[in-house]
DNA sequence: CGCCGCATTGACGTTCGTCAAGTCTAGTGG
DNA sequence: CCACTAGACTTGACGAACGTCAATGCGGCG
């Protein structure tokens, strides 16, 4: 049963790392559970799975059965509507978990799609629920992940509600930087792993205007801009920019 | 102990409702509970709590304790940054769960204002946690209403990145007039218990565009608009406007 | 009755979207 | 190795949609 293929990714199951080993655990998981319950976590994940660049994790209207936590790679999730307009409502790197959205309905109601090759953790969501139930601060964990996804999306609508062109890329971009930086990364220089189409969706204008903006700011000296190379030379400069309060 | 005033509310403990006999309890509760589940989940409400029209029921920064179970009346939700600017997160009316944002970091992050007079049942969180690991019905359910949250806002992020003020508009009415259908009010009739202002801050638009806008509906004769009565009078041509697609 | 907050409407300006042309880069195949 | 191509990105010119500013209207409440 190991290395069977499966639609859209290939599902991995005999090389298992356990949570408790896993080096992305104080992203995942709660801090400080007992060895008894850390066992008990270690069954969460039922397997792994890899999803080649391009290709979705879940699609809109699938059946919804498990979380995922990005082990490596880079995701966006967007919604679509019928009659055909997108957006992009996130970017997801590794330690975070997608699929949020299916709980409700058991039916996903997004896409969730590599921006590069990525693996994930497959956690069935009836045994996260089963778990929960006797490891408090797993259930409390829970909670609390679902809670900064709501948190995050007051973010996403302040921004896309109140904020200029520019205001909103420099949030983006700090947004970006700061995620990677708790992640062991660079805290100026980063590569996007997506089109400026899909940060223009993410921030609600045309890429035309992203790359203006990018173009703006690399004229400024706040950063500098090859192609998706970005390196930040001014973050407080961004940081300006995001709280400009211009004009009232 | 009762009929103790407090900061911006007041405590009411004498008489309790029993959710199992609350004429919103399959707005609020998971359904099929047995007659032993529903003692225990009858005991998640604490207090009941009025909120005067123009009050708070939390603020942000405030410590997180309970979320809150709306009986009556009707709330707008919004966040606030250091440099001034605010953004109306949602509208929230009876049967709704508020306080969701708090859990992640034990505060809230946002402001729930009364628009209208109403009352709350409190439910700390921390019996929520302690009785949804015994019914796990309630547990799947404080799951479910979490994840409809997320779902809700990837809605609103749409809206606010891709849609036009018309169409932002129209989205409002029509989601406004589903909800109170689905509690037995009218589905052509509604009053708004909002601003312009207000309705302009959660669709990312000014209230001058709020009212131009309105003003093209009842032109167009698909709305009355009389001040904050307004009377649907062409839902299709609402839809229509939703999903216009125009120009590309 | 008169005030005040909210709403409407008009005139004008700014930002951003649209359309179009042109450039850069990576990948492919001769 | 280089030419070629496709996709992504950049840049410019123009226009539409919406924001801004200001005047006016309306309705509820003291």
């Amino acid at each position: 049963m190991t290395g069977v293929a499966e639609n859209r990714s290939m599902i991995k199951e005999s090389i298992k790392v356990a949570c408790s080993n896993c080096n992305l655990r104080e992203l995942c998981l709660p801090v400080g559970l007992s060895a008894k319950e850390l066992i008990r976590v270690d069954e969460l994940v039922a397997t792994r799975r890899t999803v080649k660049r391009g290709t979705s994790l879940f699609h809109n209207g699938e059946k919804f059965t498990s979380l995922y936590a990005i082990r490596s790679g880079f995701f966006k999730t967007s919604v679509t509507t019928e009659d055909g307009r997108d957006q992009v409502t996130g970017f997801q790197m590794a330690g975070e978990i997608i699929g949020l959205d299916g709980i409700v309905n058991d039916l996903h109601t997004c896409d969730a799609t590599a921006l590069e090759d990525a693996e994930v953790c497959v956690m069935p969501f009836d045994r996260i629920e089963e778990i929960s139930r006797e490891v408090t601060a797993l259930q409390h964990h829970v909670h609390k992940v679902m809670s900064r996804e709501i948190v995050r999306e007051h973010g996403v609508m302040l921004l896309l509600g109140s904020m200029r062109a520019e205001e909103r890329l420099a949030a983006f971009l700090l947004n970006l930087v700061q995620r990677l930086q708790a992640r062991g990364f660079s805290k100026t220089e980063l590569i996007l792993r997506m089109t400026r189409e899909e940060i223009g969706s993410y921030l609600g204008m045309k890429l035309e205007t992203v790359s203006r903006t990018f173009s703006k700011f690399s004229d400024d000296g706040i950063v500098e801009v090859k192609q998706r190379q970005i390196n930040i030379r001014d973050a407080e400069a961004l940081k300006r920019i995001v709280n400009s309060q211009i004009s009232h």
